[in-house]
DNA sequence: TTATTTATGCAAATGACTTGCAAAAATTGG
DNA sequence: CCAATTTTTGCAAGTCATTTGCATAAATAA
């Protein structure tokens, strides 16, 4: 991921070019997530970047859709680059916290009847919490 | 519903019956939430319950499976009765935060997915985020 | 470059939720 | 029922993720 291309996501949502912007961006653009806040804040170089910076930048991001929130059943927000041709969901483990990438969606007979219902605009959190193999062994 | 039911569904998960534990699970057994801590603060007559007690409480309930906490989205959980013969989901709307359920639940082929990835003791929580047709309208 | 707008860092505030502790209520064993 | 013991409650203070005010620094416009 090279800073022209960070530079210009930045730009197609009319957000300038700044040093945490392109630290977090560069993170959440070119490795898998969710991360959280505190994830971000370790992974920036010399600690250089506060953390009301870092939640001022995802929320900016949110608003323009470049990234998405990921709630885990853990007290904090995750946060992940927003893809449209990847939709996909999560599987934690309930004991090591791992986390797992669902990537078929089979969500269409929900929406079949919420539209029924008639509601517009639908959209859906879908997490899954289980024990994986390498717990179950231990 | 009256006071021997309630007295003996606190009784069957071992819980001791005080005024507290009765008023809330009074309301989580014969209203329909989900419900968060203050809509449980204000139900209960004469303000007569501190907020530390409807959190014990809550968290001794979910201990036993008493009932479930269910994310919309909000900067707080909501809690409902957990039947374990009415497994369902939510719709909350985007604008009005009406909350309306779901009551059938597809989410098996999801469950073959990860099951083949070797997860045992699978849970799921699903919401969905929609306009509601009043809201539509206005 | 200089002026103007926008973003950042720091420290303090917010708000949901938790915890320590003494008093009140519930349970236990006569 | 009572007196002793255990559990629960209310209040106040604490915790922790997230937000906000404000002065400075960086980015953009002229
Ligand atoms: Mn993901
Ligand atoms: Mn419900
Ligand atoms: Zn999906
Ligand atoms: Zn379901």
């Amino acid at each position: 991921m090279n800073e022209a291309k960070i530079r210009a996501t930045l730009k197609s949502k009319g957000l300038s070019y700044t040093r945490p912007r392109k630290e977090i961006l560069h993170l959440l653009m070119t490795r898998h997530g969710p991360f959280s806040v505190d994830d971000i804040l370790k992974s920036i170089p010399d600690g250089t970047c506060d953390q009301a910076t870092v939640y001022r930048c995802i929320s900016q991001f949110l608003e323009k859709s470049l990234i998405k929130e990921v709630r885990l059943g853990e007290d904090f927000s995750r946060y992940e680059f927003n893809n449209p041709d990847h939709h996909h969901h999560h599987v934690i483990c309930k004991s090591c916290q791992k986390i797992d990438s669902i990537d078929n969606c089979f969500i269409a007979p929900f929406l079949n009847q919420i539209k029924n219902l008639g509601y517009t605009e639908i959209e859906h959190a879908l997490e899954f919490f289980a024990i994986c193999p390498k717990c179950q062994k231990a």
